[in-house]
DNA sequence: ACGAGCGCCTGTCGGC
DNA sequence: TGCCGACAGGCGCTCG
């Protein structure tokens, strides 16, 4: 489900309160509890389970597609992966069939991670810095000057889409976002990235920044039975527009696969 | 260094 | 109606 602005809005959630639920920050956590094993990377179940209860949410952030909970002496780090989500409930409410791992905080609330697909992963780790430390930039690092992203781009040479996806190139990026941003550029997704010119890598990140900005601004993007509050898929213009006309110029949208994902694109506003 | 293929999983949808 | 394959917002691995 979730690229930068899905994980984003879910930490802005959690840190300031939504849907009646109050804010994480600053709740104690009394209880743990894991029902898919693989769900966890790291430690082992036994010392995950005994290290929470006691744990006080100090902060909330969030790194790439990655939503980190400071706590008082740890940090659990949570990916959603393709269907992860996180919700703020009741103490008494049932179990959903798809909840891989429960807090329970002392206020009466509990934060549950649902992953029909257990792709997701979590991490109980002293820091952040190891598991972090081969990521790419956040899109909206100012150290990504046009000249900068330029270079990183000729340093490359692979096709554009697959590099944009590649969480050690640039972090926070999913299929949709780079589908969008790739249109909104007017760059073919199969362009090699040492062929962009200068011109076109500063269009480019400004395509990546407007989009995750949309995509924030949206609360993300809802379809398919995952991830619920955003309305961003109601701005896509590529993206499952498969055979609709471009907003550009009005020709059909085209589906293909590259990279083994599907890819939504318009050859002509996006020429080879 | 790169791309292709596959594994990890469950759910949904379209075609026959 | 039921079955079967394709496909889905991610990512890590192996192989050529």
């Amino acid at each position: 489900m979730p690229e930068l602005p899905e994980v984003e809005t879910i930490a802005r959630n959690l840190r300031k309160g939504a849907n009646s639920a109050p804010s994480l920050i600053g709740e104690t956590i009394q209880n743990a509890r894991l029902f898919w094993a693989r769900t966890l990377a790291e430690p082992d179940e036994a010392a995950f389970l005994e290290r929470l209860p006691g744990q006080r949410v100090e902060a909330i952030s969030r790194r790439a597609k990655f939503l980190v909970l400071t706590l008082s002496q740890w940090a659990l780090v949570i990916h959603l992966r393709m269907s992860g989500d996180l919700r703020m409930l009741h103490s008494d409410a049932l179990p959903d069939f798809h909840d891989r791992m429960a807090l329970d905080f002392c206020s009466g609330w509990r934060l549950s991670f649902n992953d029909p697909r257990k792709f997701g992963r979590i991490w109980l780790v002293p820091d952040t810095k190891q598991l972090f430390a081969s990521l790419g930039p956040e899109p909206d690092d100012p150290v990504l000057t046009p000249q900068t992203f330029h270079a990183m781009l000729q340093q490359k040479k692979r096709q554009i889409k697959p590099l944009l996806l590649d969480q050690h190139f640039i972090a926070g990026l999913g299929n949709i976002y780079t589908d969008e941003a790739l249109f909104t550029a007017g760059i073919h997704p199969l362009r090699t990235s040492e062929s962009l010119d200068l011109r076109e890598a500063e269009k480019l990140l400004a395509a990546i920044r407007l989009t995750l900005r949309n995509g924030i601004e949206a609360n993300g993007a809802s379809f398919d039975w995952v991830y619920r509050g955003g309305s961003f898929q109601n701005h896509f213009q590529v993206y499952q527009k498969t055979n609709s006309p471009c907003p550009c110029c009005a020709l059909p949208i085209q589906k293909t696969m590259v990279g083994q994902r599907g890819t939504h694109f318009c050859p002509n506003c996006q020429p080879l």
